[in-house]
DNA sequence: TTGTATGCGTTATCAC
DNA sequence: GTGATAACGCATACAA
């Protein structure tokens, strides 16, 4: 049996926040009609509810999270974890699947593993500790510990940012290696024969791995030997794409166009390129993946892959919700990405041809 | 009086997370032991940690989030508010922010506002509803509620990207005044007298405004009138920094320097530039602000005013640790914003003259 | 429509 | 060192 509270309304007004039963006390009723108003207000009389809004408005009261959670076991939360928010190749996609989510009322919350699988599982054990009750994971490539780990609890998960109808993780994205190889074939088709290829670390990495496999079957349907790809790994910066740039031209067998994992990558190149006196394209074609905003600010511009950053993001959060209402959506999205011919690639300079 | 378990295992193995008790019952001691032992091992035998510590390996036992924060009264949990996180001028210096709390065990959560308001006041109160412990936040512009809500609450927070030791709140960041100051002086040293602004919305956003007021100071201070200077409002973003600059150059009074409020409003203008014809810098000068990647990429490389991103974010991470743990810190810090003279900055053109 | 009573999984204060 | 046990603040089944 409950005892009576020690002092409810005490002498010494901390500041503590109120609770559920402070509102009660002020409106006159019960911790459950307040519960109700807040939660169901269809079921509780106007008059009553009227009182109980003044009540919880007059002492500023806001529920307390944890206790939510812990009595309703659910938390209106999802997480999203990211390989990286220090450029901008997930922010797009990000944003467009919180203002999805919060138009379902949803609050999002953000981890960057910065490439490192070990940090991804440790985010998404953390987010899952903290009640998210659905989360957004970018590419399959992850530990099966993992996958078992998110069955066992139960939480809801959606794959972006790749489409594989083969895994049988529900996936929202496109296909890589295809979008991949439909550009090389472009620059292929200019006439380029020597080819070089500046990706992110693929180990981990299912998009940069596809995307190294497109081009491989790009090459091959072209009738060039793989082998004479000249590849660089490297983490994705402005600075790492420049210096690899460096590299590939300093190394025997120069390139003529140099096909880059992603934008940032590619930036770093065109700076790069500028820096060593090379015009691009006349000297050397440049390509890059995903169709960021630096695309066009780069000169020349550049000619990229479009990833359809918004449309996967808000889809990503409509399958989710779908999922937490324990609907058991449809199957894996495929969605388009195209290249976007901008300036950067030019056919093979005349004095290779 | 506590009733029997019900049924602590009953027949049917529920997917359910394993609890405090399953973990100790599968080690035969109390749940009180096993708290000890995940909370403050130093004060249980070696033996039974050892015990308690393979019965949670076994049992895959992770903590319930809302639980722990209902019985602990914290969270581990900080929260951040940025205005954006679309394009890259927070990114550097969350990215900081984060990496100093992992070192201290705290997980961060991220909200972005979108430069709302509203919505920045709406998530203010989720983050502190969710059991945030402490938070960041941008700019000392906002309604005095929010703040007394934060007082009230309890909750520990710092002001980052402005410093003003006139304000009461404490802060880590550097004067946008005297930064912009100092980068307009120098371009009217070089001559200029035609300037022109692109801006942010100054309502809400004390950065823009003191970045405006620092202008007007440098015009002041050279014997230009302030109302010759042609402003222009927008919004962040490549396209409106391109549109901004066409309205400039078509109005009757054409600039030979355009100041924009940051980066990426400078990046729009000189695509912009470029399209149209004009040479930058000898036709025209273009300056941004922040120095994010972009500053370095685009052609000409950008004359703007470095943000010590990184020493912020870090710096705010520390303050914020120091409140958490009862220290009332030091004061706010002041950081150093310098000009980095790159390209586009240039001498008035000699038909101006 | 409203109130009562119980449980959610931890932490922390006691005793032992 | 260890084990009971009382909060913690809320949601909800059940009663009224």
């Amino acid at each position: 049996m409950k005892k009576a509270p020690i002092s409810s309304s005490n002498g010494h007004e901390t500041a503590a926040s109120p609770t559920l039963e402070d509102v009660a006390r002020t409106a006159g009723v019960s911790t459950a009609t307040v519960s109700r108003c807040l939660n169901n207000p269809s079921v509780v009389s106007d008059k009553t509810r009227k009182r109980v809004l003044d009540a919880v408005k007059s002492l500023g009261y806001a529920p307390n999270f944890g206790a939510q959670a812990l009595a309703a076991k659910r938390t209106r939360t999802f997480g999203a974890i990211v390989p990286t928010m220090e450029n901008a190749i997930f922010a797009r996609g990000l944003q467009a699947f919180q203002e999805e989510l919060q138009r379902c009322g949803i609050t999002l919350l953000v981890s960057s593993s910065s490439y490192s699988p070990e940090l991804e599982e440790e985010q998404i054990r953390g987010l899952v500790a903290r009640g998210a009750d659905a989360l957004l994971l970018i590419g399959f490539d992850r530990s099966p510990q993992i996958y078992e780990f998110l069955e066992k609890q139960q939480v809801p998960y959606v794959i972006a940012w790749v489409y594989d109808p083969d895994q049988p993780m529900l996936s929202i994205g496109f296909d890589n290696r295809r979008a991949m190889q439909s550009l090389v074939t472009q620059v292929l088709e200019l006439g380029h024969r020597s080819v070089a290829l500046i990706t992110a670390e693929r180990n981990g990495n299912d998009r940069a791995q596809q995307r190294y496999e497109g081009l491989l079957n790009a090459m091959k349907a072209h009738g060039l030997d793989p082998k004479t790809l000249h590849v660089i790994e490297t983490t994705y910066s402005i600075t790492n794409g420049a210096e690899a740039l460096k590299t590939l031209m300093q190394s025997d067998q120069k390139p003529t166009a140099v096909i880059c994992g992603n934008d940032v990558l590619a930036a770093g190149a065109m700076v790069q390129a500028r820096k060593m006196g090379l015009k691009v394209p006349d000297d050397l074609s440049i390509t890059g993946f995903d169709d960021i905003e630096i695309a066009e600010i780069v000169t020349p511009t550049l000619t990229t892959v479009h990833v359809p950053h918004r449309k996967m993001g808000k889809g990503a959060a409509q399958m989710l919700v779908a999922l937490r209402n324990g609907q058991n959506p449809d199957q894996s999205i495929e969605l388009e990405a195209v290249t976007i011919l901008r300036e950067s690639l030019g056919p093979v300079p005349k004095s290779e041809t």
